[in-house]
RNA sequence: GGGCGGAUAGCUCAGCCGGGAGAGCAGCAGUUUUACACACUGCGGGUCGCAGGUUCGAUCCCUGUUCCGCCCA
């Protein structure tokens, strides 16, 4: 399409949000406008989005930070800068692996009887069909992502840099395979990193008591579990070794009944407190961190009691084949009827859940593999230190920086089909693990071709922690990563700072040897209204894509930039969209009133323009100070906030009155004001631009002589609109004076059609005098008089600084009304005034505070006084 | 146990370097004024969680404390 279709005397009523999406966005997409020129002049400027899930939906989540990331980017490309957004997607390796296996089960299928290549075929195909989706959701929001750059983490190009770090930290040592206590999630079964296990607090547990006989029939020892099933899996009774009630059985042994095995008593000074309960522990070396680390002190047997499904094995006896939790009741129930129940009682505890399934994590002894991190971490908290790459807000840097002084080794692995499979093979004939780039043929070391490649895949962060380059087209030496690398900045929530940031962070270092991004913009998490966090479960999700159908993508971005405070939380509330959507109509009429003013505009005119006209472009220039600010410092709600001050409060409270008997009046004070409109509603477009993207487009279109988009016109400079203190003291006394009237008038009650004459008498009377026709216009003033002297009588007063203002109200109205009016505001100024006093009779404050906090506070003082003195001769002349 | 954030108008929240407390919404009163009733005009409303301290001066800095939320162990 051009930019002409529109219809040629078109300016609707209301303005449709869903049209200008439809118009604009398959324009802007198939005009490239999104596409970045890596050999464009200009500096670089690159932002690569956080991945969604690839089979995921828009969530409030991804709206707020990808519309933050638009601004940004948008904001940067009208400047000038060689811009680029790289969107993609992640492949969300237990997620989706779960999504399809639910899918299987539905079928009466699982994934063994298909077998991983068919099984690995219909997650493909899944991801085909819902793949995408949420890029679609993403155009609705408006983004202006790159959408030839997407990428996906399981692409040839990502999977290749997958390999290609992986075999070099292999080389380097900084990855290993080792046999430890790890996190199981029974439910996903497969391994969890420490990260994905979530710590729930206080949760309602029991603590039980059973007896262990000891073996030779001289007495039991009393012991106490909250996991009485681990009991199956038992193979020591610890104590201290200075406590004196154990002495003497220190080295005998006790029996374990329901499997049958003699278990010894052993001296632990570690693990046992010999203050907490009987002072006697049991010791599951296969199922507890603690305990493992007793087992391997004291050489005890690892029993493994469960599969893959935390469900109790073979090393379980009789119980095998029951679930975990049913194994606990059952062992309870066994050992009461054996007699050696000791009771139970409440137990407040935390308890460890796989952040995917949600379910109880195991503690489990299993070989894994590993990054070793320490040596890794070190120079990613060198980058932050040394300020390289920023954290804004800065406290997130302390957050960032305890985790990583603090890192433990991550593992990597997991018993999944869905992923980037490890590239290490095992030989069958020496036993040595091949690590490799490329498939191999025959083992390293004896050259056997019996190799299998280890069935496990890649924690799916593996791959995302490489994304600022593998998108780039690493390991390739493009011309992105020439131009882009490291970004400008990354946009993300502070849930992800481990899971992602961090490890981004010493990827990027260690593999480019740059880290990946100068900023990190952190922001908060969008709760529902009451500020709860939004879940499906407690069914108070709000849908991104209703509320845009709702208000529109203009508004609903508007919303989100005006509540985006830095690094805070915010609860949101769809009634805070339709308040941002008559900000949206009053722009549109805003920009109805210029346009239906057109007539007789010619843009080559050079008519002289008004003090109105200056003032409006002087407030513009201090706006598009402050809303660049905002941008600069990611202040998104100050930007936000300035352009609605600026539109509403001034350009339509303001300007647009005071143009209008310009306007109306005709000749060289309509062409400037038409001119000053014109003016000052370009930039407006461009200013709002990247908050909102389609309603700014709506309306740079309808501009006379608009051509292209705005999406690549230039962003105001501040340096296009000239400061002019003259002409803004002008005009604050006029807004002083309207206020003043206004006020006045309300509070006597006169009609709006009563208009009236205004005396007015001072320094700064003079200066009402040109600006007779505003007056009318905005406080139905029917003429300006100067006077001198005393105040007339029976007039309403006003004083302003530098002026006295009267009313004639005689035969008008009720002089009563006046005089209460005046008292109150008598009133008013004397409490001013003699709070003024006390703090400049205070001699402290005199002698210590600044002279020019000092200075200003005796002219406010000597304001207060004259206003003081104004007030109480007009009361006297009413009296 | 360690750390971080929050508490400001009825509600949701701004408030930068210490210098007379702000916005939007809601409320009240008025206005069919030729861009907009999705609007305009005016008004009312606050012990800045609490207690100390520093300072001429504290919402802001320091110490303690209560409540709410989050992260880590």
């Amino acid at each position: 399409m051009s930019t002409t279709d529109l219809p040629a005397d078109s300016f609707p009523r209301s303005y449709d949000p869903h049209e200008a999406a439809r118009r604009y966005y398959p324009w802007w997409e198939s005009s490239g406008y999104f596409v970045g020129d890596p050999n464009a002049p200009g500096e670089p400027y690159a932002i690569v989005i956080p991945p969604p899930n690839v089979t995921g939906s828009l969530h409030m989540g991804h709206a707020l930070d990808n519309t933050l990331q638009d601004i940004l980017i948008r904001y940067k490309r009208m400047d000038g800068y060689k811009a680029v957004w790289i969107p993609g997607t992640d492949h969300a390796g237990i997620a989706t692996q779960s999504v399809v296996e639910r899918q299987l089960r539905k079928e009466g299928l699982d994934r063994h009887t298909l077998g991983r290549e068919e099984f690995l075929r219909r997650v493909w195909a899944w991801k085909q069909q819902s793949g995408d989706q949420i890029f679609l959701q993403l155009r609705a929001l408006g983004v202006s992502c790159d959408w030839s750059r997407a990428r996906f983490t399981m692409d040839d190009g990502l999977s290749r840099a997958v390999r290609e770090v992986f075999v070099k930290l292999y080389d380097e040592g900084l990855i290993y395979r080792d046999t430890r206590m790890v996190s199981w999630d029974p439910a996903g079964r497969t391994v969890l990193s420490d990260l994905e296990v979530e710590h729930e607090e206080g949760f309602q547990g029991e603590l039980w008591s059973f007896a262990y006989p000891l073996s030779d029939g001289s007495g039991e020892i009393i012991v106490a579990t909250t996991r009485p099933e681990t009991m199956l899996g038992d193979t020591a009774v610890a104590v201290h070794p200075d406590d004196p009630r154990y002495q003497a059985i220190i080295g005998k042994t006790v029996y374990n009944p329901l499997v049958d095995r003699h278990i010894p008593i052993i001296a632990d000074a570690i693990l046992v407190d010999p203050a907490f309960g009987t002072g006697a522990v049991k010791v599951t070396p296969a199922h507890d961190p603690n305990d493992y680390e007793v087992g391997r002190r004291h050489n005890l047997p690892f029993i493994n009691i469960f599969d893959e499904s935390a469900t109790v094995n073979e090393n379980g006896g009789k119980f095998s084949g029951l679930d975990r939790f049913d194994a606990r009741k059952a062992v309870k129930t066994a050992m009461a009827e054996l007699g050696f129940d000791r009771g139970a009682k409440p137990h407040v505890m935390s308890l460890g859940r796989s952040q995917r399934s949600g379910v109880v994590v195991e503690p489990i002894v299993s070989t894994q593999w590993f990054v070793r991190m320490k040596p890794l971490a070190a120079p990613a908290i060198a980058a932050v230190e040394n300020g390289f790459t920023r954290f804004v807000p800065s406290q997130w840097e302390n957050t960032y920086f305890a985790w990583m002084r603090d890192i433990r080794d991550w593992c990597i692995s997991r018993q999944l089909w869905w992923g980037h499979q490890i590239p290490a093979w095992t030989c069958g004939d020496c036993g040595h693990i091949t690590v490799a780039k490329e498939d191999p043929s025959a083992c390293a070391k004896c050259g056997s071709e019996k190799l299998s490649q280890d069935p496990d895949v890649l924690d799916t962060w593996f791959s995302s922690a490489l994304w600022p380059f593998s998108t780039m087209g690493w390991p390739e030496k493009t011309d992105d990563l020439r131009a882009w690398y490291p970004t400008a900045v990354l946009v993300t929530g502070f849930d992800i700072i481990f899971f992602w940031v961090a490890r981004m962070m010493f990827s990027g270092i260690h593999n480019m040897g740059v880290p990946p991004f100068r900023d990190v913009c952190i922001h908060g998490l969008i709760r529902d209204a009451n500020g709860d966090k939004m879940s499906k479960t407690k069914g108070n999700v709000v849908d991104p894509l209703g509320t845009i159908e709702k208000y529109g993508a203009d508004a609903f971005r508007f919303t989100l930039a005006q509540h985006a405070v830095q690094g805070r939380d915010m609860n949101w509330d769809d009634t805070r969209v339709e308040v941002s959507s008559r900000f949206v109509n009053k722009i549109w009429q805003a920009f109805r009133y210029m346009h239906t003013n057109l007539e007789g505009y010619d843009p080559q005119a050079t008519p002289t323009l008004s003090v109105y006209d200056h003032w409006i472009l002087a407030r513009l220039g201090a706006a598009t100070a402050r809303v660049r600010e905002g941008l600069d410092g990611y202040r998104f709600n100050d930007a936000a906030n300035e352009l609605h001050a600026f539109t509403w409060g001034e350009l339509c409270d303001w300007y647009l009155e005071l143009s209008k008997p310009a306007i109306y009046g005709g000749g060289e004070g309509r062409q400037a004001a038409q001119h000053t409109l014109v003016r000052v509603f370009s930039a407006v477009a461009r200013l709002m631009h990247p908050l909102m993207p389609f309603l700014s487009e709506e309306l740079y279109q309808r501009l006379p002589g608009a051509s292209g988009t705005v999406m690549l016109a230039a962003f105001p400079k501040v340096t296009e609109f000239p400061e002019d203190p003259t002409v803004l003291a002008e005009v604050a006394t006029l807004q002083e004076a309207v206020t003043a009237q206004r006020r006045a008038r309300a509070e006597i009650g006169l009609q709006n059609k009563q208009v009236l004459p205004l005396l007015a008498r001072g320094e700064r009377a003079p200066a009402l005098l040109k600006h007779a026709s505003a007056l009318r216009q905005l406080a139905a003033v029917e003429r300006v008089e100067l006077i001198t002297g005393e105040a007339p009588k029976g007039a309403a007063a006003a004083a302003i600084a530098g002026a006295d203002l009267f009313t004639p109200l005689d035969g008008v109205i009720d002089l009563v009304a006046e005089r209460a009016r005046l008292d109150k505001e008598i009133a008013r100024v004397e409490k001013d005034k003699s709070d003024l006093e006390k703090r400049l009779n205070n001699p402290g404050f005199m002698d210590r505070a600044p002279a020019d906090v000092v200075v200003g506070f005796r002219e406010k003082l000597a304001l207060a006084d004259q206003r003081l003195t104004q007030l109480r001769a007009s009361r006297a002349s009413l009296a």
